[in-house]
RNA sequence: CGGGAAGUAGCACAACUUGGCAGUGCGCUUGGUUUGGGACCAAGAGGUUGCAGGUUCAAAUCCUGUCUUCCCGACCA
């Protein structure tokens, strides 16, 4: 691309929209545009790069012998409705009714119609394993949107679909695609974690995730520091050494403890609150049920492992009136302790001796209380791991990371084939469902992470691969016959040779042109000026300070070289 | 959906408190001087101040409504 006269342009100012460094880069490359929010416009720089990832996919996607297809965006509500996921799906679907006011949606996943496609050739158990892949659009109406690509409304996303007639076929698919997974994200120079997660709306038996390394991230990643344990926090389960105290129980004792509504005024009042708070927390299930939720001071409710022990839905914590009124409690002053519904106790409070808990009357908790003080109901692992938690697999120290989720890969199991009849012969004749497994990565994501993890003050730095141009030839004196003339002669060279080449021929000052190759992130720049009357030029990588002066006549090998070797 | 902030030239922002000619910097156009890391001088172009209504002699400014965007949270294969 010769720059003068082609569609080209950077902004130099900060965009005030664009609070994450990969968006605010991105716009300022001239690489996105946003047209509203959580919905963008590729430019043709930022198309390329968006480009050269799909082809990096494709070609891994292609030799773990997945088929390419294209499924439509725009789909009948009913294929969603035949596998019960109209509702599943919610607000989260864009929806739209045709002149007819027949219902259709904008299609978010890809499951049914995956299941209809592979009915087409299922027949029998000869017709299996296969799988089906594709690089669409999907659309999901987030509630809310940010950091530039990461979380969007409309993106581009690599799904695929594996299809088996058992689980141990499954299994070989399974690690087909997860293999194919590991190569694409090692060509894309991310810097990744495989972590377990959890299987959520999608359901099934296995569930990994593919997360980029990033601050803003927005799952946290438990990671072991001495073996290769790593989980999402959402599943991570946590594990306590046995470690009863040494202290003797001693007898319960009611103590004042005026306006303690908070753990600091609690602690005010009662210092050894700090080490042996033990708070209740009163949680609705989705059945109109109550129970008192016990953990350990600053441990956090998770949700989700709540969810699966008391065998509901959904929970959420119960109204400031309900737990007042109906239980004759104040919110501060909860406890285990006389009280009308079932207790869950989190295993850490197993370890605890002589504690602290509200005594369900304002302005009062115990002190010294223990476990034969009260009844429990359930104890289970219902909380989020800590960073000084013990490593569930060896007996290392557990430390947190944020990540971008970019891929998934889901042991689907028969879900799907079971709701759509996607069912297969077995060599007795018996009808059996076929088992799927799914496989998603965000394209957009992959960007947005690249960049996130690769930029400095000046601007983007592409790996060699995915860079829209890897070369620019800077002119710094564009009136200089000699100059262009090389210029002109380089770039058709390397053109020819199909490597991609920026011609920076805009009359404007080196140091524009510096800083906008800089910024795009162009991985070697070639600049010719004064010298090339000695044939000689300057090589500049992106990723390094120095400037080598090379002989017109090598500069053509030299980068050869390094394109191959980087290319990879 | 709850809380907060903001919409003024392509971009970033000022003027709003206390109503009185629509401003600054970057970018853009023209001319000149420059020319190896975002040049300088001069002259210009560019606006329905998000939209609708109200108050007023007079509204970017005050009031009401509405739309949009961003941030924190909730939510999220």
């Amino acid at each position: 691309m010769k720059l003068k006269n082609s569609y080209f342009y950077t902004i130099r100012e900060n965009i005030k929209d664009e609070d994450s460094v990969s968006g605010n880069l991105l716009v300022r490359a001239g690489m996105l545009k946003k047209t509203s929010s959580g919905i963008y416009m590729f430019m043709p720089l930022g198309y390329k790069v968006l480009e050269n990832i799909q082809k990096i996919i494709k070609e891994e996607m292609d030799n773990a012998g997945a088929s390419e297809l294209l499924m439509p965006a725009l789909i009948p509500a009913d294929v969603y409705a035949s596998s019960n996921r109209l509702e599943a799906f919610g607000k989260d679907m864009f929806r739209l009714n045709d002149r007819f006011d027949k219902k259709y949606c904008l299609g978010p996943t890809h499951e049914e119609l995956f299941t209809i496609a592979a009915k087409c050739k299922v027949n029998s158990y000869s017709d299996l394993p296969f799988t089906l892949y594709q690089i669409q659009t999907k659309f999901r109406d987030e509630p809310r949107p940010r950091y530039g690509l990461i979380r969007v409304r409309e993106f581009l996303m690599k799904d695929a679909y594996s299809f088996d007639k058992d689980e141990e076929s499954l299994d070989k698919s399974y690690t087909a695609m997860f293999n194919a997974y590991k190569k694409i994200f090692g060509r894309l120079g991310i810097d990744y974690k495989i972590v377990r997660s959890d299987v959520g709306a999608m359901g099934g038996s296995l569930s990994e995730e593919f997360q980029a390394i990033t601050d803003i991230g927005e799952d946290t990643l438990v990671l072991c520091d001495r073996c290769d344990f790593a989980s999402n926090m959402d599943v991570c389960e946590c594990v306590h050494i046995e470690d009863k105290s040494s202290e003797t129980p001693l007898e319960k004792d009611l103590v004042l403890t005026k306006d303690a509504y908070t753990r600091e005024k609690l602690i005010e009042c009662l210092p050894e609150a700090k080490t042996k708070e033990v708070k209740t927390l009163i949680y609705k299930t989705a059945e109109d049920k109550y129970y008192a939720v016990m953990l350990k001071e600053e441990s956090v409710v998770n949700e989700s492992k709540l969810c699966k022990l008391l065998n509901t839905t959904s929970v959420e914590l119960a109204e400031k009136e309900v737990v007042e009124k109906n239980l004759g409690t104040y919110i501060g002053f909860v406890g285990p302790i006389d009280l009308s519904i079932p207790v869950v106790m989190d295993n850490e409070v197993k370890n605890m001796v002589n504690f602290v808990v509200g005594a369900n009357k304002k302005d009062y908790h115990y002190k010294n209380v223990n476990l034969s003080d009260f009844e429990v109901a359930i104890t289970g692992d219902i909380r989020n791991v800590k960073e000084s938690d013990v490593c569930p697999k060896c007996e290392g120290k557990l430390t947190f990371k944020k990540g971008i989720e970019i891929g998934n890969t889901f042991k689907l199991g028969t879900k799907y084939s079971e709701s759509l009849d996607l069912m297969y012969q077995d060599s007795e004749n018996n009808l059996k469902p076929v088992v799927m497994g799914c496989y998603g990565i965000g394209v957009g994501r992959c960007l947005a992470s690249i960049v996130e993890q690769r930029n400095d003050e000046n601007g983007i730095i592409w790996p060699m691969n995915i860079a829209p141009y890897k070369v620019a030839i800077v002119v710094i004196d564009t009136l200089n016959v000699d100059q262009m003339d090389a210029a002109n002669h380089l770039y058709q060279e390397l053109t020819d040779l199909g490597i991609e080449t920026i011609l920076d021929d805009r009359d404007v000052r080196p140091g524009v042109k510096f800083n906008d190759m800089d910024l795009i992130g162009i991985p070697i720049r070639i600049t010719i000026g004064k010298k090339i009357v000695d044939h000689i030029v300057e090589m500049k990588r992106r990723n390094s300070d120095e400037v080598k002066e090379v002989s017109i006549f090598d500069v053509v090998y030299n980068m050869q070289d390094i394109i191959e070797e980087e290319n990879i």
